[in-house]
DNA sequence: CTTGACACGTGTACAGCGTACGCCTACTTT
DNA sequence: AAAGTAGGCGTACGCTGTACACGTGTCAAG
């Protein structure tokens, strides 16, 4: 995995073969799939290996601190291996490391006060800057070419729910809000909805520097009001 | 090429290759390369359709309200070819299609009144976004794997600059702005604060909502104060 | 001490991929 | 009529992921 990792710093992930990855740790191709059942798998594992490079949050920062220095984080993680973002943007099953830090992800806009709805919207909103670059978060939407999961038994769905529950349970908390909400679309998120939301707080916040007779802050040494 | 774009909507971008696609044309395969030179170069024309299918801006209007109507066109091109998210997200040059919209969508900011500078950064901020989902801009960050393009003789890059100067005014405006400014860095523009801005940007949008007590606005039948 | 399970590596094989190279045919332009 | 050109064809090469069968070594239970 770790060879892996470095592998694909060194060739870029499109170079990366099995093949090459074997005769990397002086092995033939196939004993690799005693240790990943695919080529899928050992993409998964590498995302879940730079996953664990981001910092855990800051303990005892205010939200907005916590949650900017997290994301520097992550962006910085993704810059170390540039890889990482093409793979990530590919990966459709969420590995636990993943469900991890999106869990103490939405976690810091709950510990500082956010309600439910407003932090899912808002973790919509971040998306995959939450990476440290930007991606559409929680795209579960079917992609043509992918088969549909085989379909769980209803006992393992139920232990799942409480594996899920005590483990991530802060993303169960906004997906429970969502799917049960008063709202006209009744069931689960509305994607179009979470665009708008985030299209129309990047073009609120432009508005306002515009107003304000933005010039450049980078002069000032600051970014923005933060 | 619309048929390439026809059977990765039905079969996904994976699956798309130039041996199926010309299986669906009744042809032999390497027919096809009398049309592209190789399969970059007809992904490259797949997304120059699509972004072809991006609806122009609305003549009249504010720049918020017209910057809105494109972002959620562009959406919408993307939902109908659910592949070209990631198509886009792989291409590495520019074709005319793509820098005709970037230019026109520069033209909307700097039609607002929007300093160059500011332009920028703005742009930079949404990102991708402006492409009816998220990534970053301005990537030219030499990846891997991707052999750098020939040098051209100086002449032709000189005709090259008249050619962008006529075709791509607003591009060329921001391009010169940030690659002699008056700050820190120099030369060139500053991913870490392009970065930075757009977080806190949104970051200060979040902090705004939370802090005038922001319950669902779908409920209201709104998105935020726009 | 033997026996069997198990983790891990090997070798061969196949279907599918992008595409280099050379040849052929039909149509357009002169 | 001659010549160029746009497009399709056939063959072939090296690469990919991975199915399947067959070793080995380590280790616990009989």
């Amino acid at each position: 995995m770790r060879a892996a990792v470095a592998l694909a710093d060194r060739v870029g992930i499109e170079a990366l073969s099995m093949r090459k990855l074997a005769d990397e740790l002086g092995v033939v191709p196939m004993a690799l799939y005693k240790h990943v059942a695919n080529r899928e798998e050992l993409l998964d594992g590498m995302v879940e290996a730079i996953v664990g490079e981001i910092d855990p949050p800051t303990a005892g920062a205010d939200w907005k601190s916590a949650v900017r220095g997290r994301v520097l984080s992550a962006r910085r993680a993704l810059q170390r291996h540039p890889w990482a973002r093409q793979a990530m943007e590919t990966r459709t099953t969420k590995t636990p490391a993943v469900l991890d830090y999106m869990d103490s992800f939405i976690g810091m806009f709950r510990a500082g006060g956010f309600s439910i709805d407003l932090t899912h919207h808002v973790m919509h909103a971040i998306g995959g800057r939450m990476w440290g670059f930007t991606q559409e978060l929680f795209d579960d939407a079917p992609r043509p070419g992918t088969a549909p999961r085989a379909p769980m038994p209803p006992e393992a769905q139920a232990a799942m729910m409480q594996q899920m529950a005590a483990r991530y349970p802060n993303i169960l908390a906004v997906a429970m809000a969502s799917a049960h909400e008063d709202s006209a679309v009744g069931q689960g998120c509305d994607d179009q909805f979470e665009f708008e939301f985030a299209l129309d707080t990047l073009l609120d916040g432009f508005e306002r520097l515009h107003q304000q007779g933005w010039t450049s802050a980078r002069a000032r040494g600051q970014a923005t009001g933060s």
